[in-house]
DNA sequence: GAGAGGCTCGAAAACGTTTTCGTGTTGAAA
DNA sequence: TTTCAACACGAAAACGTTTTCGAGCCTCTC
């Protein structure tokens, strides 16, 4: 149990001052080749790394981002994290990750932390309370502090800051789109409470998918939850003796909901009814029958937002010249969503 | 944009000196109630917050802990990240977050990048290469500069520190001990390699059951998969024409993927043959039928991995005096080990 | 031989805190 | 009036760096 070296020692042990280890580490012109030499294989022997909270205090610059999200155990969020500690790592900084649980005050709590100088900057995904709250005031708070600011996916509008969101709309629609095409005449959505911002987008992209095709909108088709944790019981009330051919879902939970409540009184996907769902993961991959899907992809998102507040962060952008990445969605066709089995592998 | 607030800045401006700010915020007895208030007004209404940074250099505590994991898409260990940040905020820490993407050389530059004093110590689980080099340099150079470490899940016996694992062994024995009493009698296992710590212990648990009920040990049903990516294909290959009337899986992923095989060939689970797994996720829960397992309880690791973590930071619990805190599993018996169809809820 | 200039190196400040110690002022006791 | 304690506050060091500036010394050039 060594106590780290630092400096200080390995200028008293070889007889130099502290400053002139600085520099001979940091090959510096002003020392000698001589006494350079000595320091470097000195520090290199017992193994020297510079403390980096002393370099944080110094310059002022943590080289570590705060990430916040609402909830982890969720594939989106996963592929999220991974890309921004991906670019993170990359360009040299570290990840500090908070999680809201989507809670308006741990989201609050957590921002306060990493802006007592943790942090040299943020990406967020707003917590489902903040939304409802629309209670911005802690995202203005670190924004009027000057620290950059990131948001990603669920997005608030009137914060001014860099954004990374997915066509949400088009991706929904896109999605439906496909279901009409395949056959489908009468289809629910399931979805969120409109106050999540990505839910009421995407019911815009069923709507619009519906009005393009001239095909009337049924309000009694679609269905807007607001509980997560009784979705299973909501959905499967939902379906029960409706007359539908095909099923939008805006995430992969609602989607196998569905799946299995059609199951449950006996109607086949994706034979008497066919299924679209949001968010690609693992879930829908490994499903059967395979769910077909908006890919959000997420690892691309969490990557372009580190490039953004990084470059914010070393002022490699004009300031006040923010800008709204849009991550295009892709469709991934798989069983759920097709009539005639594929032909096996 | 308003640059953080600092004492000296406060003093500057209350025309006293930086320590009577200080101490005055920190409620000294040293400072007049007159002075001590005007300060914390002050401070209050320009909403002050003493720097982290600061603080850490000051205290050598950072009250921040460094998570390394193997993956994150993986509803495992999303849980063990959600377990471990719920404890560490409870206790006034962060967390900061490095993964490996299971690459030996990726695991070394984060422990290193974290050990260079952003961290007061460590939680990990080591990556599935760093188990099959057994190289181990790293975690013994971190011990040795002092900090505390604590492994989860993947761990490594040679080395001394606290660890958080599960009863593999047990709870494999336990789930194939049901799938004989449900009736099975030709139970394959589908499992990793050996040098991963926690297949082997799955395998043996497997053997166990097997060889307490007096059956037959068929190397035949035994496969044990390398690259996670083609294990599809493999495991449909393994399945292929084997007379079995149960499956044993050490993940979801492999289970998901021997019920499509068996589903493929007309095989149906849990009709014909039973299936149990390892690991209880999101995906499980869901799947159709859904995946009896064995919960691995991964928040609750997680919390206990911060609390050893924590506790030994702060010196509560005497040196060396190393545990292995054993966190139980629990099975999770749903449809896919069951022959009888459940009654509809 | 004197000034100039180039090499090396060290002292000190700075980043934002906390804490120890010292100091000046006040009030009361002697 | 002197002395002493209590009180209220400030100076300075420390945490581990980097960087600016200045200083000492040697060598070269007139």
């Amino acid at each position: 149990m060594k106590p780290k070296l630092t400096l200080k020692q390995i200028a008293r042990e070889l007889d130099v001052s502290v400053s002139t280890v600085s520099k001979a580490l940091r090959d510096s012109p002003e020392i000698s080749d001589d006494t350079r030499q000595k320091i470097q294989a000195f520090a290199k022997l017992y193994n020297y790394k510079p403390n980096n909270i002393a370099l944080s205090l110094k310059n002022r610059k943590t080289r570590t981002i705060g990430l916040v999200l609402p909830e982890i155990v969720h594939d989106f969020f996963a592929t999220v994290i991974s890309g921004v500690e991906e670019v993170a790592n990359k360009r040299g900084y570290n990840v500090l990750i908070c999680l809201s649980n989507n809670s308006f005050d741990r989201e609050v709590i957590n921002m306060e932390m990493l802006a007592n100088g943790s942090t040299d900057g943020f990406i967020l995904s707003v917590a489902k309370e903040t939304q409802q709250k629309e209670d911005y005031h802690h995202l203005e708070e670190v924004i009027s502090q000057g620290m950059p600011l990131v948001m990603v996916d669920r997005v608030v509008n009137d914060i001014i800051c860099d954004k990374v969101i997915i066509d949400d709309s088009d991706g929904a629609r896109n999605a439906v789109q496909q279901l009409i095409d395949n056959g489908c005449r009468k289809i629910a959505i399931i979805t969120t409470v409109d106050y999540v911002s990505v839910g009421k987008l995407r019911t815009e992209g069923y709507l619009r998918a519906l009005r393009n095709n001239d095909l009337e909108v049924d309000q009694d088709l679609i269905l807007k939850i607001e509980d997560m944790d009784n979705s299973q019981e909501e959905i499967a009330g939902f379906i029960q003796d409706k007359e539908i051919d095909g099923v939008f879902a805006v995430n992969e939970q609602f989607a196998t909901s569905a799946v299995k409540a059609l199951f449950d009184q006996g109607i086949s996907v994706p034979n008497d009814v066919l299924v679209f769902s949001f968010s690609d993961g693992e879930l829908s991959r490994r499903f059967i029958p395979s769910l077909s899907t908006v890919n959000q992809h997420g690892a691309e998102m969490g990557a372009k937002a580190a490039e953004l507040l990084i470059d914010r962060i070393e002022k490699a952008v004009a300031d006040e010249n923010f800008q709204t990445a849009v991550v295009k969605t892709s469709l991934v066709e798989r069983e759920s969503s097709q009539k005639r089995k594929k032909s096996l592998v």
